[in-house]
DNA sequence: ATTATCTATAGATCTATAGATAATGC
DNA sequence: ATTATCTATAGATCTATAGATAATGC
């Protein structure tokens, strides 16, 4: 919340009670839904159920979203941007420092860890958030709108990996790249069964441990298809 | 379909007409539910669409299954003891072939081209399973369904690749593992994402191209994280 | 006589809207 | 006067069952 509004010349109304009121209704609404939705995903999901979750009605929900629909893309929307564009500047930042010999391993790690960093230290709604998006990712519908917000991001990451990989094939940077989102959006599910496949060994809402792995194991993959070319 | 009847002296009757008409009728409406539920997912997929997608009347899914609950169960269970008994089996094999030193490579073959060739050469019911279950795999409540059956065929090929990488601590085999699993699962939903983002390079259903490099990738990934830990 | 299939419908959600009421704004 | 919130309810599914009808079995 920025309140530029009592130091700027051009008398910016002071926020009203009632504007207030709706912003703090708004993002009820908003936290609330995209804790169901993570849940139990877009049709698992109920408009009551969110009603009941930030204990408002129905109606209320309506009222500023004018239906499912609209309430489950802004879910999306109110937080797609922070995460594409910090992810797009460490990727620059990243691209910035390494100079013409960007690695694999860099490259990943300034992609993957943006993201995690923001999920494990932005509290729970942020945690939900990064559940939503994964059960967005692997339905075929969620991947029109994951694709549009996220496509610009991922194709810089591309670039950066063909110039760190000059001999690899493109196919294979794609294909390298589709295990790096499997593995991303798993992770962020957290289903809970590594959980039981280890008897507690690991807890797979362990977002440190994914993130001091995952780059690592990941470059180590495509080093490897390049070599499978040959 | 196996016809032992008139083979055996133990007099098995033969299948009345109606015990056809009952096992075609289970069959067909299986197969609807499979496409279906792996279209739209537990929630998303209605009996009423499964009834449309097989042209029979809703009740008559009532009468074969008891609610929505057993059918849903029972498209799983009709396929999940051929693959994790063809998994296991080529795990087995893999151990006696490979003897005393059996690679990480070797065992992720083993295991997950099992999987693969069923898909890719099981017609396109197998394919509406592999989605299916990768859908299952992705949310918690689908979780305890897979674990259940899974569990086994995964902690023996965990077994192996401990043997493999004996210098590696137990969490890294499981993260290992947890990577492994989010890339087969996320290949399995077939969204159509890296379509789109290749512009047309790279087809999400194309499984022989996911299988010429999974294993080998993925291998690399655990080799990593060995280095990782000195 | 038994089993398979369909017709009809009850009952439970769920989304969405119209209209009433309460609170703030000017 | 406008905006926020609630009450009441319509209308669309969706699951599930009871009971009728059609086909096979003995």
């Amino acid at each position: 919340m920025i309140d530029n509004w009592h130091q700027t010349g051009v008398a910016l109304r002071a926020p009203s009670k009632k504007a207030k009121q709706r912003a703090a209704s708004l993002e009820q609404i908003l936290d609330a839904a995209e804790i169901v939705f993570a849940r139990r995903g877009h049709d698992g999901g109920t408009i009551q159920d969110v009603a009941k979750e930030c204990d408002v009605h129905t109606s209320l929900i309506h009222y500023y979203f004018r239906n499912k629909e609209a309430l489950f893309e802004s879910v999306f929307r109110r937080r797609a941007d922070v995460t594409s564009e910090r992810r797009m500047a460490a990727l620059e930042q990243y691209e910035r420092t390494a100079g013409e010999h960007p690695s694999v391993e860099g490259a990943l790690r300034a992609f993957l860890d943006a993201d995690f960093d923001l999920y494990c230290q932005g509290g729970p709604q942020w945690m939900a958030f990064a559940a939503f998006c994964a059960r967005l990712g692997h339905t075929p519908e969620g991947a029109t709108l994951v694709d549009e917000q996220f496509n610009p991001v991922v194709l810089k990451l591309i670039g950066i990996l063909k110039r760190a990989l000059p001999d690899l094939s493109e196919q294979d940077v794609f294909w390298g790249f589709h295990f790096v989102t499997g593995a991303l959006l798993h992770s962020l599910c957290n289903t809970g069964r590594l959980d039981h496949l280890s008897a507690g060994l690991c807890r797979s809402d362990d977002f440190e441990a994914i993130k001091a792995r995952m780059a690592n194991f990941m470059a180590a993959g495509f080093r490897a298809l390049r070599s499978r070319e040959m």
